[in-house]
DNA sequence: TGTTCGTGGTCTTAAAATGTCCCGGGTTAA
DNA sequence: TTAACCCGGGACATTTTAAGACCACGAACA
């Protein structure tokens, strides 16, 4: 496949440079489920009439359809899109730096998406239905998946689509651990039910208030029902889960001051399932919720990592380092930099 | 590495065509061991000035040497041409197939379309894409147009878009012929109508039950709405039909046992526009209903013929031998089906 | 030694690509 | 229901690129 490409490089200097463009072009109006020309031109910085020689080709190609509310793709253009997505990582540098990261930290499988998702939105939605196919690509019929909250996790659920062949009539959905002090649409509970109920899997919810006493804990540790679901969380095969910077993190749960310090002091960099983790990713500070714990994710056949923008680099890398991670989806800008932080450990070895 | 073409083809139509080109001259160069511009130019049937242009970039790529004496091919081209050869087998194979097809029945223009039919849904469509592009080259503004029904035709009649410039306000879509025993949306009528209002044209309906006897078809083609319909359709400038293979259609429209067993005592193969044709093109068969006679399809200016699939090669064939197509539209299984047919009677004539 | 055929340069012209604006129509938010 | 907004498509001036036409000069060859 590279091969070819390699040839034609020969006889056609410029093709690398088109495909990419027009690869872009069809992607970003896969993305933007419809818009209009303007729009699109100021987002790809291109002027109108060159974006619009394009679109005319993309459409007489068929590849897209253009009505009055503005441009979308056609099924022929999606078609094209998934063929294509193979080789526009070729061409746009990103095996390479997946298959750095696979290899240094021994994972299953890196993907990285490009762009960076902290300028763009369409990149968070694209970490999101990489996410999505990656996790479809490990769910079988009657897993359980435990997942996490937060932004990044919403964007997966929102872009679930079930294949058309399989079913998952006998797959569960959990929230891998209790409130955490997040709003209604990142909660974990929130994002567990709206996966299962894009793919038509079954939920269970784990409804325990965040910033638990110890008194309260171990009295709701008493109560069957939630036992039960625990059971249910703590034997998932899969975790699917994002990775926060932790002051980030301290912030948008309101702890208090203290706890801030604390977390702080001990140099806790990254945040994920409730467990913060310093730059050597070790856990330095535990939240007391209840849910999955650490032997869990430990023994969990699948853990996949979803997380994206230059900032939260330091923290996936972190989790990188922690070591249990078997997928992990990412964005250009995160890759770039934990690429970069790879080469600077190997000088420091030479 | 066929795949990657064909996505290539769809996002980069312009780049194929001077691939092509610029894969042929080196190719000549390369035969020609050492040959000057002029010269070269003339037996490519190019002008000079645009030869130079790709001449000049094929040496900034370092694929041929120019000297005082002319141009040789170098190393790394030959190299290239090496690795190229099994693609552009495919890069060419379709338009060796369109010309040897083309030129031994004398039509006026042949396309073939990558893919099988019978296999993809998607080659049915680009069928349908093929034949509407088809039509659409051949109709001018107030032509009248006859179609027959089928799949196929229905296909094309779902993928005729207009072209943003023409106005077909004064032409006319009606079908070929009466109604022949099928299906709502594959009827002709039908099949007719969906053309005219997708391309903003006009149509005229033809309602004739199918199987008639002798004696309902003499007072029908008395009655003076029906003889003015029957007049439009016998003046058509251009005949757009699908071909069928004779047994499936006889099947398909439900004839009598003995019927059939009478069109396959005559080695009927083909059936288009209700007529039913040997493997020599004569016509074994004609069923009983109004609209176009064999005598109007001969002086018709426009004849299109569209189908795919290698079950239908034997039956196009037969259409081709009949002799009266202008255009043919077919698919690559069928395409390659003829192909081999024609190496065999060329065989038999040597 | 003159002729022929080659490349490479240059100038003019034709054509294509591009930047920019505007219009009428449809959608959406107020 | 209305007004604002954004859309696609048309138009057009302008820039850029491709193409055509010639010519100069050098190497090979007869």
């Amino acid at each position: 496949m590279r091969n070819l490409l390699e040839i034609q490089k020969q006889l056609l200097p410029d093709l690398m440079e088109t495909l990419k463009r027009r690869y872009t072009i069809l992607h970003q109006i896969m993305l933007s489920d419809i818009i209009g020309r303007r729009t699109l031109a100021a987002s790809m910085d291109m002027t109108e009439r060159v974006l619009r020689a394009e679109t005319d080709l993309l459409k007489s190609q068929g590849l897209i359809e253009i009505e009055s509310v503005g441009m979308r793709i056609s099924d022929a253009g999606r078609r094209l899109l998934d063929l294509l997505e193979p080789i526009a990582k070729s061409l746009f540098g990103l095996d390479d730096l997946e298959e750095k990261i696979r290899t240094t930290y021994n994972l299953s499988k890196v993907i990285v998406v490009p762009g960076d998702c902290e300028t763009s939105p369409f990149t968070k939605r694209e970490l999101g239905r990489a996410g999505a196919r990656a996790l479809l690509g490990a769910l079988k019929g009657s897993d359980t998946v435990a997942v996490t909250g937060g932004t990044t996790l919403a964007e997966v659920a929102d872009q679930l689509t079930p294949p058309l062949s399989l079913s998952y009539k006998n797959a569960w959905f959990v929230p891998a651990r209790g409130g955490l002090g997040e709003s209604m649409e990142i909660q974990a509970n929130t994002i567990a039910s709206t996966m299962a109920k894009r793919i038509g899997a079954n939920y269970r919810l784990l409804h325990v208030p965040d910033l638990l006493s110890e008194d309260a804990y171990q009295s709701l540790a008493m109560d069957a029902n939630i036992g039960e679901i625990v059971q249910i969380i703590r034997k998932s095969r899969i975790i699917v889960h994002g990775i926060g910077d932790a002051m980030e993190m301290t912030r948008r749960r309101r702890l208090d001051e203290a706890t801030i310090a604390d977390i702080q002091g001990e140099g806790a960099v990254a945040e994920s399932f409730g467990y913060y983790f310093n730059e050597e990713g070790q856990v330095v500070h535990t939240m007391l919720t209840m849910g999955l714990r650490l032997e869990d994710i430990i023994r969990t056949e699948v853990v996949i990592g979803i997380a994206g923008g230059k900032r939260k680099a330091k923290a996936i890398h972190a989790m990188l380092r922690f070591g249990q991670e078997d997928i992990l989806v990412i964005d250009e800008s995160a890759a770039v930099e934990i690429g970069k932080e790879i080469d600077m450990q190997l000088q420091q070895v030479l």
